[in-house]
DNA sequence: CAGTGGTCTAGACCACTGG
DNA sequence: CAGTGGTCTAGACCACTGC
């Protein structure tokens, strides 16, 4: 990445601001973008396309003005929005980086699940047991979820992740089978982070956000069993549907959570 | 500018009340404060002081930096992160608001519970039913949650929501009696709007955030029969704590949602 | 020390709202 | 039309990181 193949849709103008909204446009829309939007959707159109790898550096603001043709300012307020969304990440005195779900410091990004007393890190690092990895065809609901036809190859995934050396979480997990050719359950159970981490590394795919959907259910039989419970206990179960860049879903995971010891935690504002 | 050539470690120009991040301190956090988070520190305390009433349009942001003898921009910075934490609402070529619960927009700003099909404007509004307004002593936990002594005076409100018609959730409130002195069931039951917009109205208590812990539980016999579920019937638990300005917890809330035609929804990134 | 992100200013102009 | 928030620029300086 050294010449400069971008200005794909060549708006940008040298000394003015503007970008001519639309001609007469009769469109109830009119759609006005400012131009650190549009610098926005430059700077992630490169994320999406691997031109920078998740933890490695970005270009510098001034670079980046300099590339777009467009001040430094106007740079800053599109990455801040990229750093809002998690995408970036800015660190004062050494450049913004890509994110990614390999550090320390963002383990467990998108779980919510802590511990009555203390916090996740007290307990250790979680216990992967891998139950079941097996080549299936997509459910209906499956195929909706990931967006996928129905009978598309998808892997499915069954594990308990341990906290403190108790059996806490159950999960179920459906990844396209196109995108995840040749995960193995030893991948799973014996890579050192974060599963998110591994698909990063091993399949190039980036999760970006997700959606849950919370229930109360009660454990049947097997559930039981496998989370060392009586049957018919109460479970948190949560939905999940993780998205990499362009809201394209990636994953779907169904956990059901002890909350005897444990409970979600959300922060509204 | 006129007399400020920029100031070094913290400091307001003339006129204002500075905020003097902390004395010279031997703290290994030297706690630099940039000029716009210290006015965002007036402004909140203007916030906090009722200057503004809820709904109420705030100064411009010309007049603002006029007030504080700084830039346009870095009161825009100020009032951008107070619109970031929804302190306040801006309007293009309006003005900015001080946020209130009293718009038909944000109703249910804390609510979570979402319909598995459709959303929640298309039940129609929440019918609520006041079971029981008393008064009696903070036990330990409540009076924990809401930072108050045991024994201290507290209002306990019992009521049940119906969504769609569908008894859906039964809520248990705990209010600090020294701030909603006089609150009666009738002003819960009747008052048309959400009930911490009702808070505002008639008590001036302005709840800003929230935390929440979700749990399942399984209903007791009270509650199945309240909720006219059958006994046993897994519930989710949510129990949230609601802060008003500087982290001052006024309410704390135990909520128990029916799953069955409802999920709790989070998006995560 | 140079390079990075972070703050602050001053001024210009644009988009939106209401009278 | 005037007033408000929103965008953009250019330039200066500060705080932090690493060599």
């Amino acid at each position: 990445m050294s010449t400069t193949p971008t200005l794909p849709t060549s708006q940008l103008p040298a000394g003015a601001a503007g970008v001519a909204p639309s001609a007469q446009g009769q469109l109830p829309q009119p759609a006005f973008s400012p131009l650190y939007l549009q610098i926005k959707g430059l700077i992630l159109q490169s994320l999406e396309n691997g031109e920078w790898k998740p933890g490695e550096a970005i270009p510098s603001e001034m670079e980046l003005a300099a590339r777009f043709r467009v001040s430094q300012g106007t740079v800053r307020k599109a990455i801040d929005e990229l750093a809002a969304e998690n995408l970036v990440v800015r660190r004062q005195g050494k450049g913004t980086f890509v994110a990614t779900h390999s550090e320390r410091h963002v383990q467990y990004r998108f779980l919510r699940l802590m511990p009555d007393r203390g916090d996740l890190d007290s307990e250790g690092p979680a216990q992967r047991r891998v139950i079941d990895v097996r080549r299936v065809r997509a459910t209906v609901e499956v195929a909706r979820a990931l967006s996928l036809r129905p009978s598309d190859a998808v892997l499915q995934v069954r594990r308990v992740l341990s906290l403190g050396g108790v059996p806490t979480i159950l999960e179920d997990l459906w990844l396209p089978g196109a995108a995840f050719k040749g995960l193995t359950a030893e991948q799973i159970a014996g890579y050192p982070g974060p599963t998110y981490a591994m698909y990063e590394v091993d399949f190039g795919v980036r999760m970006v956000r997700a959606e849950e959907r919370l229930r109360a259910v009660l454990a049947d039989a097997a559930q039981a069993q496998l989370l060392e419970v009586a049957s018919a206990t109460p479970l948190l179960s949560v939905e999940r549907v993780a998205y990499t860049y362009n809201d394209a879903p990636m994953e779907l995971r169904r956990g059901l959570y002890r909350t005897d010891t444990h409970h979600y935690r959300n922060d509204l504002n």
